[in-house]
DNA sequence: GTAGGGTTAG
């Protein structure tokens, strides 16, 4: 009945071209008069054909190798044509290999069950799995018995789409109406579908069915699963699926498996652990590949931790294995997040030098750390040289350009560049929205973000129809407004926002509950924050750790400093756990309070309870001392942040420089802050130490 | 001559 649905679905497409006789169709007709010019060397040919097939590397020589073989005869074998089409597809062109399909069956070549399996998967590939049912339709007409490959490609083009429910219909309907056996491929194939939606609970109800079928899961199966549960937060479960993978069904574990273990560590920043999984690999006998070490070297990036990356990346090649586009472009992004630019730039620079050319990636990538340290100049001259370079900008080069252009005030520039977008093909996506509308809010152009998000409705409505995959407001444009409106000081129409929500059916989150009680504090209203708090008692809004660190913030900076300790007590009795964030709020506070005593201390429980300070923490009780005039610690501070590989800020430098002038700090510390302060700092218009 | 699992940018 499914199958049936999806199949007489697809009215338009182009295997319904293909009723009736094959051979007699415009196809053949254009082909033909070529023939002649070739029919006398067709014995030659034939040899030829075979030798040039090894050699197909473009597109080119595979269609031009086609028209050889199509005017050959007699026809080459269906064996060679497939093998055509197949390494087509294996180059990603999946509407030639249709195109080339087509006219194979303008020919008259017999298809057989490994060309529909070829087609369906490129029919799949480019979205269009209704065609590759239709393609079903055609394989039963033309007497083709589909097998479970083809089966297996269709479920797997439901995937791709999304379609995770008609795919468990159409899987369950496969084996009720016993059209074929699934074999564990196909089994695998319907357990990462469940895993795309989360649904890893009826995955491992699935994998345990298989066995009961009598179909051994094999190491893909299990990795599927494990990977799913680490993405989805779930490491001790994926832990536990992975020894009873290795001990008790005596499934080897392979390097995929191993990165799927060492991206989830990583991304729940357990870092001693996954080095040991990367020792557990070698003495398993399992080499690791680009990708594991190029895991952990995104991984130490995006904490700050460049040290641990640069060492990551001389280990992995005395391991002789070479690094690629994607480890250098995290080591960028990693110097761009520190906002060492000059650095970031010259491993942009030495990508050349090590045969690798940076692509759009590498360069969003740099345009992002020029425009979030505010070298507009640099992320515009960067910006203009992607198309130099005859790459392409797309959506993420643009967002960022427009974003740092906003940033730096230049409203009227970053207007500009999203008209250009829709010139060249790019369209705006739900994030280019946002970052317009909180460009012009930040920019306090406050009454052309209303009217941006009115008419976004509009252009909406016209986009949904035409796509209906289009835009609307969600969670996220809702929460950017609101947080607009809030700094600009209009918490009562943020309010009125707020409410319009429920009613299009948008559920605020926890991020629009942080945002309204951080409007509220900071427009000075930490009552009604407070009572909003208190009126939201143990739900779960109130069980995040963000919302206490707001509410800490500001209580302490607004002189209720008992109330900042009252939070930080509370939190913990109710289970929740303080994050790095929470330790600098509350450092910050206690200095505020001129408690340096306390916030040292603090500063030291810190490091016991396994947060490691970061920039901030350091900063933040550099400038408690110094404000404080206790320059005791500061010189130890500094050393520490050197050790680090931290870095100052320009508000702490300069409350150091005061001290320095005014005799309480000694002036041999320069040497040392001279190696903490970023060269962007120095040379930084900006910066101005008076 | 056919199919399945993992990494990167806003």
């Amino acid at each position: 009945m499914a199958m049936k649905t999806i199949v007489t679905l697809s009215a338009h497409n182009i295997f319904f071209k293909f009723r009736g006789n094959f051979t007699n169709n415009s196809f053949s007709k254009t082909h033909f008069p070529n023939f002649h010019s070739y029919s006398s060397s067709s014995s030659n040919d034939n040899g030829h054909t075979q030798s040039k097939f090894q050699k197909v590397a473009n597109l080119n020589d595979a269609l031009n190798l086609f028209d050889q073989m199509s005017q050959t005869r007699p026809l080459p074998s269906i064996v060679k044509f497939t093998q055509l089409l197949q390494s087509l597809t294996k180059m990603k062109h999946f509407s030639h290999s249709i195109d080339l399909f087509k006219k194979m069956c303008a020919l008259g070549v017999p298809v057989d069950n490994y060309t529909m399996n070829i087609i369906i998967k490129c029919c799949c590939h480019l979205y269009r799995t209704n065609e590759a049912f239709a393609a079903l339709g055609f394989c039963f007409r033309r007497c083709i018995v589909p097998d479970v490959f083809i089966y297996s490609a269709l479920l797997d083009g439901l995937i791709l789409e999304d379609r995770i429910l008609e795919a468990e219909i159409f899987f369950k309907k496969l084996i009720k109406q016993k059209l074929c056996e699934p074999n564990v491929v196909m089994y695998s194939t319907m357990i990462k579908g469940l895993c795309k939606v989360g649904n890893n609970v009826i995955a491992i109800q699935l994998l345990s069915l298989m066995d009961v079928n009598g179909c051994k899961p094999n190491v893909v199966t299990y990795s599927t699963i494990i990977d799913s549960l680490c993405k989805d937060k779930m490491i001790d479960d994926a832990f536990k699926l992975f020894k009873e993978m290795v001990f008790q069904k005596g499934i080897s574990a392979d390097v995929i498996t191993y990165n799927c273990l060492i991206d989830g560590l990583c991304n729940l920043g357990r870092w001693d652990e996954a080095p040991k999984m990367l020792q557990e690999m070698l003495d398993v006998g399992i080499s690791p590949d680009v990708k594991t070490f190029s895991i952990l070297v995104d991984a130490f990036c995006k904490e700050g931790m460049i040290e641990e990356a640069e060492n990551v990346i001389d280990i992995m090649i005395k391991k002789g294995v070479v690094p690629d586009i994607v480890t250098y472009n995290s080591l960028i992004d990693g110097y761009c997040l520190r906002g060492e630019m000059s650095k970031a730039k010259t491993i942009f620079d030495s990508m050349v030098f090590r045969g690798l050319v940076p692509n759009v990636v590498s360069y969003s990538t740099l345009l992002n750390g020029y425009c979030k340290s505010l070298k507009i100049d640099e992320a515009m001259g960067l910006f203009n040289e992607i198309t130099r370079k005859g790459l392409k900008h797309d959506v993420v080069t643009y967002n960022t350009m427009i974003q740092g252009l906003f940033q730096v005030g230049r409203c009227g520039d970053a207007r500009k560049l999203f008209d250009e977008m829709h010139g060249k093909g790019q369209i705006p996506d739900q994030l280019t929205y946002g970052i317009i509308l909180e460009g012009l809010c930040n920019n306090r152009q406050i009454e052309e973000a209303l009217s941006l998000f009115h008419l976004m409705d509009e252009a909406m409505g016209l986009f949904n129809e035409i796509t209906r995959k289009g835009l609307k407001h969600d969670v996220v444009t809702y929460n950017t407004m609101i947080q607009g409106l809030f700094q600009v000081g209009r918490c009562g129409d943020a309010r009125k926002l707020f409410d319009e929500m429920h009613g299009k059916g948008q559920i605020p989150d926890q991020l629009t509950y942080g945002i309204i009680l951080e409007g509220l504090c900071n427009n000075r209203q930490i009552e009604e924050a407070l009572s909003l708090f208190h009126l939201m008692g143990d739900s779960k809004l109130n069980m995040g750790i963000v919302v206490y660190n707001i509410l800490i913030d500001a209580a302490s900076k607004c002189g209720k400093f008992d109330i900042a300790k009252g939070l930080f007590r509370d939190l913990t009795n109710k289970g929740m756990h303080p994050n790095i964030r929470t330790y600098n709020v509350m450092i910050s506070g206690l200095c505020r309070e001129g408690l340096l005593g306390d916030a040292k201390r603090l500063f030291l429980k810190m490091e016991e309870s396994g947060f490691r300070p970061d920039n901030v923490t350091y900063r933040v009780l550099l400038q408690g001392y110094l404000k404080n005039n206790q320059c005791d610690d500061v010189e130890m501070l500094l050393q520490e942040m050197d050790g680090r590989g931290y870095s100052l800020d320009a508000t702490t430098l300069s409350l150091l420089l005061d001290q320095i002038a005014g005799g309480s700090l000694n002036n041999t510390l320069l040497d040392l802050m001279s190696k903490l302060v970023p060269k962007e700092l120095m040379n930084s218009p900006n910066f101005s130490p008076n």
